[in-house]
RNA sequence: GAUUCUGUAGCUCAGCUGGUAGAGCAAUACACUUUUAAUGUAUGGGUCCUGGGUUCGAAUCCCAGCGGGAUCACCA
């Protein structure tokens, strides 16, 4: 492995900690009795409580003025100034404590414990003064230094988007405001959880690993079983199996989980995102829009404190109840074409003069649904129901109690994207095979996406389903919109990303095959020797002259080997 | 998948019409007992993404590849 200067260093005051008998990854529990931020909040109210307190974090940077010194340490709450004085960590003869393990072997982005007082510097900061410290853990790598001033403002960030999706740590623990993030996502999901919980609904785990992918239109990821030798896909939706918990007798059931789609990553996809899908029987889709305003006015009160989220320039208010408009209504609303009194022909036309990409294939369902997507979506900034999609487009949806052709089904958009998507849900099973077989037939005609007969479904309809409403929101999007995130990236722990490549590099063994010792390793590799092919085309005065240098940069401290060693290995 | 921008020190970035690299932070050494983007002095640190090509000479120009960003298409 290819070390830089720091690296090394760092590996070097590790093997130095352990000669002086400090353990650098110590096994003992450390018990902590105070947090940064509750020491930021409390200790001005209550200064008793805090004469003795136990911290522990990561040290984040350092101002060493001689005998005294100030640390920054980072919990997992916030950040806290330490205050080192050498003579308090070392009131005897021995300095050895401050002047080498403090001064000299700790650095950026070591875990620490430390004990002492808190207290109030001359320039007003609360600090603790550190009686005792123990390293918990020696960190190998440096850390990317973010240095903030008293207005915010940032210098130095760790700003690079594939960085910080590979390394997500390193990310989560220079930049606070991303922990941030993580956390409001949490806390929308426990906040969804308890209301769905409070109701009386169950939360359910329904299967991941499918022979029959249904539920959605959408292309799958493949996998195989190997001991039942058969093809299976990721689910792209939870809702056949949780329709089928319905029928088997619960009132109301949900599943927060993965779904899995195999199509195009961008700022708003990633190929596996969180939903939360949720079914109740006897309730329809009207009762649905209601239970949603209720539902996402305490979502987003939970998480920002107020109805009111702002996403870049714009206020979003998710007070409810939100407007309800039909996707025909919409359309007419936003382009002044009446598409319920034109028949397919005149609407693909119109489509064409807008310069739309569409073809014979599609039908007047499809056509609404692409003029929606091209005109209207975008347009749709509060939060609003999208109501009463037409039938085809909607293959497990309720046809509508009193518009022909038309759907129960609703769609929620907020700042110009979907997030929830609901309907009074089909539980008619000759209707359900029909609408199957309609997919079927689009399937044939080459439609990828289109759904597949799912037979056991239909056998559980045929028992009888209550009649349900059920949707399901997108977490990942949900989350964008709470937190002021464009990037789907963003509210993602570890978002897709293509493997990284690895330099190819020869093993130690594979070098001491060739007969090289290995202390010698690090300095061809440091020469771009980095296989053993690369070291058999090499010139052997060259990689003699050039060890010399090495030997000195990198600080080996081996004698150097005779020309008639380096030419054996080249040889 | 298409278009476009981009890849230089651990991090953030300079580097003009080609002459084998610079800054700040981080690191190392020294000074400094309340600093806070600490400060001062000195030092070290680079397969300039990879591979070809043009050239006496390439971080720089050309081609190809790989990674990433943005926009568009499909989709939630």
């Amino acid at each position: 492995m290819l070390l830089s200067e720091q690296e090394i260093l760092r590996r070097q005051k590790r093997e130095e900690l352990m000669r002086m008998g400090i353990n650098p990854y110590p096994a003992e529990e450390f018990v902590v009795n105070a947090t940064a931020a509750d020491i930021h909040k409390n200790y001005e109210n209550n200064k008793l409580d805090y004469k003795s307190v136990t911290l522990a974090g990561r040290l984040m940077g350092f101002r060493i003025m001689g005998s005294a010194s100030f640390a920054e340490l980072q919990d997992s709450t916030d950040r806290i100034q330490l205050y080192f004085r050498r003579d308090d960590l070392c009131p005897d003869e021995d300095k050895t404590l401050y002047n080498t393990v403090f001064k000299k072997l700790l650095d950026i982005g070591d875990i620490i414990g430390i004990k002492g007082f808190v207290f109030t510097t001359q320039t007003n900061e609360i600090s603790v003064h550190v009686q005792e410290f123990v390293l918990l853990s020696k960190a190998l790598r440096p850390l990317p230094v973010v240095k903030r001033d008293d207005e915010g403002n940032v210098y130095d960030g760790f700003t690079d988007p594939e960085l910080r999706y590979r390394q997500r740590y390193v990310d989560l623990i220079v930049n606070p405001a991303v922990r941030d993030v993580f956390r409001k996502r949490a806390r929308i999901i426990t906040t969804m959880r308890g209301y769905f919980d409070d109701k009386g609904w169950l939360e359910v785990e329904t299967p991941v690993l499918q022979a029959i992918h249904g539920g959605a239109a959408a292309r799958p990821f493949e996998t195989h079983h190997n001991s039942l030798d058969m093809k299976l896909f990721l689910r792209i939706a939870t809702e056949l199996h949780l329709k089928r918990l319905i029928v088997g007798g619960f009132e109301g059931v949900y599943e927060f989980g993965k779904l899995f789609r195999n199509e195009g990553m961008d700022r708003t996809h990633n190929p596996e995102f969180t939903t939360v899908e949720l079914y109740v029987a006897y309730k329809d889709y009207d009762w649905m829009m209601r239970t949603l305003e209720e539902l996402l006015e305490k979502v987003a009160v939970a998480v920002n404190g107020q109805t009111t989220a702002t996403f870049g320039t714009t206020e979003l208010d998710f007070a409810g109840p939100y407007p309800r408009l039909s996707i025909t209504d919409a359309i007419k609303q936003y382009t002044g074409l009446d598409v319920e009194s034109m028949d397919e022909v005149a609407i693909r036309e119109q489509c064409r003069s807008w310069g739309m990409d569409v073809n014979e294939t599609m039908g007047k369902a499809k056509l609404i649904d692409e003029v929606f997507g091209e005109k209207v979506e975008e347009h749709i900034i509060q939060p609003t129901f999208i109501i009463d999609h037409p039938v085809e487009m909607s293959p497990l949806t309720k046809k509508h109690r009193s518009k022909a052709g038309a759907v129960e089904r609703f769609e929620l958009f907020v700042n110009g994207k979907e997030i929830a998507n609901a309907y009074s849900e089909l539980n008619d099973p000759i209707d359900q095979r029909e609408r199957f077989d309609d997919q079927l037939k689009l399937k044939e005609r080459g439609d990828d996406e289109a759904m597949e007969m799912d037979d056991d479904f239909l056998r559980s309809l045929e028992y009888g389903m209550p009649p349900t409403a059920g949707i399901g929101i997108g977490i990942d999007r949900l989350t964008m919109l709470l937190t002021n995130n464009s990037s789907i990236q963003e509210v993602i722990f570890f978002p897709q990303m293509r493997p990284e490549k690895k330099v190819e590099l020869a093993s130690d063994a594979d070098y001491e095959a060739a007969g090289v010792p290995l202390v010698w390793v690090p300095a061809l590799q440091k020469m771009g020797l980095m296989t053993i092919d690369q070291l058999k085309a090499a010139s052997p005065n060259k990689v003699f002259n050039d060890l010399g240098g090495m030997r000195k940069k990198l600080k080996i401290d081996a004698p150097m080997p005779k020309k008639e060693e380096v030419e054996a290995w080249i040889a």
